[in-house]
DNA sequence: GCATTAACACGTA
DNA sequence: TACGTGTTAATGC
């Protein structure tokens, strides 16, 4: 764990650029909004790549942009004082977030790293604002997410007293599979069974063996580098057990 | 008892 | 070649 308070590195997004056409697909709110505004969002867009381990949002800083993520996988955390790591929840494909932040106009309250290679894209808190400002769709758009939202992390409490791994494992999957957070997720999640590791706080052994399990349910497909899902209602049903 | 780490073989992108 | 998966053995709480 490195802490450079006052240092501050280059910002993710200072080295991005527009948005390519077929990135304009993978993001999800650009279609409620009007001509106008998509035009007027697009132009403020930035999209840039990022390594993994590499940090997009820090603790702290202050909010300078809406993020969401085009495509690959991140983890939004915490450190703990004893020097471990609280993980708040996988940000997969489709997935935008920080809107509560820019909203508040305050630091963020969480770091986002990324856990392999990824392509993000941020609208700057002005547009956002902009588009607060003028867009009743958009509205409507942040509305649905915060509240669903809300259902996410009451799930993820009710995930966390679960002490069965398996339990945990089929949670924490129906989690990445919510079509309104993360549209872009789809069927099949790509994700490897020690990035779900890391998600989850086990070993990757011990997430092998629980997928393993859940599929032999029928719940879920095991595939080279993702899992793909078969009965998102059994998924979390299993994982309230 | 159960999960973790370590190590290895094997298959895939 | 580098990486992801499946499996086993040793170790620890």
């Amino acid at each position: 764990m490195r802490i450079n308070w006052g240092v501050p590195e280059r910002p993710v997004l200072e080295r991005a650029r527009d948005v390519t056409e077929q990135e304009w697909a993978g993001i999800p709110w650009l279609r409620v909004l009007s001509p106008e505004h998509q035009d007027a969002a697009v132009a403020g867009l930035r999209v840039a790549k990022v390594q993994p381990g590499e940090r997009i949002v820090r603790l702290g800083r202050p909010a300078t942009f809406w993020f969401g993520v085009v495509d690959g996988l991140l983890k939004m955390s915490n450190d703990t004082p004893s020097g471990g790591t609280i993980t708040y929840m996988g940000v997969p494909p489709g997935a935008w977030f920080g809107e509560g932040t820019l909203i508040k106009r305050e630091p963020y309250r969480y770091n986002i790293e990324a856990l392999r290679r990824s392509t993000v894209a941020g609208l700057p808190i002005e547009d956002f604002h902009a588009l607060l400002d003028r867009s009743i769709p958009f509205n409507r758009y942040l509305m649905n997410q915060l509240n669903e939202r809300l259902g996410h992390f009451i799930a993820a409490r009710e995930i966390d007293r679960q002490d069965d791994p398996d339990s945990r494992v089929a949670g924490s999957l129906a989690q990445l599979f919510n079509p309104v957070l993360y549209p872009g997720v789809g069927g099949l999640l790509r994700i490897t069974q020690q990035e779900l590791g890391y998600l989850v706080g086990l070993s990757r052994q011990r997430v092998n063996q629980a997928l393993n399990t859940l599929a032999e349910h029928g719940l879920i497909g095991i595939e080279y580098g993702g899992v793909r899902v078969r009965d998102l209602a059994a998924l979390r049903a299993f994982s309230m057990r």
